[in-house]
Order: structure tokens, then C-alpha cells, then sequence
DNA sequence: CTTGACCCCGTAGTATGGTACGGGGTGTAT
DNA sequence: ATACACCCCGTACCATACTACGGGGTCAAG
């Protein structure tokens, strides 16, 4: 297993390589191994850790939620309950996202619907999309 | 229809005042009507466009595509081609993030089941949840 | 053994999306 | 008629998440 550069790993993630020791400062990443010259050196794993920051921030989650997330892991230093509930939590905030996503969907298609017809409307049906539940 | 006041709609959308005279300036919100001393007046369907920019913008959109999502409406001063690209293009972009967001909750479900089962892992199963699409 | 691409670090600057402040007018209730 | 909450505007400031810069060392190819 040869090790990548800073540079190798950016690529291979689609990000820059400010944006790898950024994350490294934020605690995204952990320090990786170095060579004598002070190169830091990745394992190829690293490379899905980033794809999966990228991915995340593109949906609404913040670096530091981010985190959380990766840090949800079974591990002997956390309890299951624990996981339990934060993965649950998450869960529970996944669900909800899908669900206006697909509300945003519908009335998009609604949208180009109303356009193959005939009368031009002024009406904006995407905002409906929020509506349904967020009753108060 | 008695109008609102930019405090009373910043409360039923649940963001504050200075947030909806940003909006305004930015462009999300059209110059609503004023009073005479200048006060303006709002009329209730804001609230379901300030609801609609919040929400979008917990789902990852900028104000900039948020602004372009509220355009999409089918008018006389659109051509239909125009909108239907428009909503399509949207509605790619919504799906993907559809797609990743199960693919993260099946790796939340994951990381609670093996909580469940006996063996500790060091693991990190939500790694996965970026990986099966971006095949480069 | 030099040249060019790449790495190191620290610090500064940028874009986005608000949030706060200050000095002033408004509206209504007592 | 005065008090208190709310509105006006412009400007300044803030957090987040990068992105660039500068001065220097490294490494592999030719």
C-alpha cells in the first residue's frame, strides 16, 4: 500500500489541498503519518472520508455536524446507548430532509407539467412545498 | 386581508427582522407595499416564501439557487422550454440528493443495528454512504 | 546538480449569510 | 402627552468555510 500526498488525496476527493489541512485543523481528519521531509502521508481511506464531507456539506450539514457524524461509530469507547440515540437523531433529521426534498420534487414536476399544458399561470406551486407539515 | 408588519411576519416564519430586510435587499423577496410613515406591509402568503427559503436552504441550496427556484413559475414572460429545462435540471439535482441522503440513512441504520448485535467495531459504516455512485 | 512541480507553515483575505448597532420616527395604550 | 414597543435606514460586525500568499524546503527527472 503505497501512501498519497497531500496533493494525490485532494484530487482524488475533487477538493483543494488548502481545503485537506483545513479539515486536518478542524479535526475532520486526523493527523496523518509524515515522512522524514514532514510530508504527510494518507492511506487511501481517507480519500471515501472526504468524498463523504463533500457529499454532506452539498446536503445542508455544517463541518461541525459533519463530525458527528463521522464520529458515530461503534466503538469500546462509547456506549451503545449513546450511538444509539445521536444515530437516531440523525436518522430522524435525514428523514425529514428527504421528505421536503420530495415535496420540492412534486412541485417541480407539477411545474413542468402545467407548462407541456395550456393556460400560463403566475402562480408559484414550489411553495407549497414547505407547507404541509410544518403546521403551528 | 389586514397586512402584516415585517415583525409579525418574521415571527410566523420563524426568522427575524434583519433576516427579511436581507432577503429583500437580496433580491428573495420583492419591495412589499408600504405605509405612509414607510412601514412596510406584508401580506400572508410571504410567510410561505420566507418558510420555502428556510427550508431550502437546511437542504443545502444557496440563496442564489433558492432565488432561482422561486422564479420557476410558469408565466407570459417565460417561454415554457425555458422553465421545463430549468425545472429539470432542479429536479436531477434534487434526486441525487435524495440518493445520498438513503444512502446515509441506510448507514445510520447500520451503525444502530451492529449497536444492537455484540462485537465492537471501529468502523465507520456512514463512509460508505458516499461511495457506490461516485465510481470515477 | 539544477529545474520545476509539489510540499511545509503561518497568516491574511474572501464569499456567503446573516446579526447588531445607532440615531431617529411611529403607533397606541394609559 | 408620554412611554414603550416596534419600525425606518445605513453601516459595521460576525461565523463559517474556505482560498490565496509568501517564504521556504523536497523530490524526481533530465
Amino acid at each position: 500500500m503505497k501512501a498519497l500526498t497531500i496533493g494525490q488525496l485532494a484530487d482524488r476527493a475533487g477538493v483543494g489541498v488548502e481545503t485537506v489541512r483545513f479539515y486536518e485543523r478542524e479535526g475532520l481528519l486526523e493527523e496523518p503519518a509524515r515522512k522524514d521531509s514532514g510530508y504527510r502521508q494518507y492511506e487511501e481511506n481517507v480519500v471515501a472520508r472526504l468524498r463523504f464531507i463533500k457529499g454532506a456539506k452539498e446536503l445542508g450539514f455544517s463541518l461541525k455536524e459533519i463530525k458527528e457524524l463521522l464520529a458515530l461509530r461503534v466503538d469500546p469507547n462509547t456506549t451503545c446507548a449513546e450511538v444509539r440515540s445521536k444515530a437516531e437523531t440523525k436518522i430522524i433529521d435525514i428523514e425529514e430532509k428527504i421528505q421536503t426534498l420530495q415535496r420540492m420534487m412534486k412541485a417541480l414536476v407539477k411545474v413542468t407539467k402545467q407548462c407541456g399544458g395550456r393556460g400560463p399561470t403566475s402562480e408559484c406551486p414550489i411553495l407549497e412545498a414547505m407547507e404541509p407539515q410544518e403546521a403551528d
